[in-house]
DNA sequence: CCCACAACGTTGATGCATCAACTTAACCCT
DNA sequence: AGGGTTAAGTTGATGCATCAACGTTGTGGG
């Protein structure tokens, strides 16, 4: 037979529910008011500050995704909807046959120079300030250790 | 003009970062993990789990979806596919000619009563483990706390 | 009574996420 | 040099999320 299913405790329960709830509500915010902020999706919005922030606006199709832990073929359908929009070009590159170049456009900057800001903001608002600078780096410490625990794993 | 941009300053940045790819990782993991070991998604589970432990396997339609906090389109459209799958039954409501019961089917209890276990398992393995009993207490305090104060603003 | 309005839920369109299969170019080994 | 393997990226199919528009049934006020 199975083991009995070892449920969590209420403690451990309430904690799991809080964060849960907590996680779902601020993504859930923060992406519908880049979305109505900007018109972005927060998948561009991610895009294009990697792209700009760390490639200097152009960047290698698989160091981009690894940069942002994306699949490939996620990297791929997000490049194509977001080249139809604009807001990216697709580049050959000369020394590798296979490989592409992801490169940002001027509409690409223009939006992401004024989304960045007002996304700030928003984080500021939603969770920067819902917490003392103590109690947020306690956050902090403990949310990198749950990440360490985590890459210890396979999966 | 506007007003310069106020960035997070270093710390902040840290932890929004660790929070981040945390809750990235660990929802990931856990959605992937419960599609691999039962076929059913994510939003199955969590559908099933509330139908089952809340509602004894029978809900109104807009309880149901105020129960897991969700739009009741989104629900519509769940509810169509599992229904597809054979995991929950639509039932009209004797009393209200618009309404409709959901109802999980045997079929559905089957699924969640084998899935729960294991759900619970990896929700230890991934994040209850990896703090201590203190550490996480302290870590569902803030994200309640970051909860609380989100919910007393309007968006 | 009846009509406007609200509540209950569905539908269609669009964009995003994931998986598996595929193409093409580079690399390595003998 | 040739052939198998790996790397780089695309494509198609399917399921999920969100928004706006819609059809129906109940309800409360004149």
């Amino acid at each position: 037979m199975d083991a009995q299913p070892r449920w969590l405790d209420p403690e451990q329960k309430a904690a799991w529910d809080s964060f849960i709830r907590m996680q779902e509500t601020l993504i859930g915010r923060l992406s519908r008011r880049v979305q109505a902020d900007s018109g972005m999706s927060a998948a561009d919005y991610i895009v294009l500050v990697s792209l700009t922030e760390r490639g200097n606006g152009r960047m290698r199709f698989l160091e981009l995704a690894k940069l942002v832990e994306w699949e490939k073929s996620r990297m791929s359908h997000q490049v194509t909807r977001m080249a139809k929009r604009g807001l990216v070009a697709r580049e050959e590159c000369a020394d590798d046959g296979r490989g592409a170049f992801i490169v940002a456009t001027p509409a690409g900057y223009k939006a992401i120079e004024e989304a960045a800001p007002q996304h700030v903001e928003h984080v500021r608002r939603l969770f920067i300030d819902a917490l003392t600078p103590n109690q947020l780096k306690t956050f902090g410490r403990l949310s990198q250790r749950i990440l360490d625990h985590m890459e210890k794993q396979l999966d």
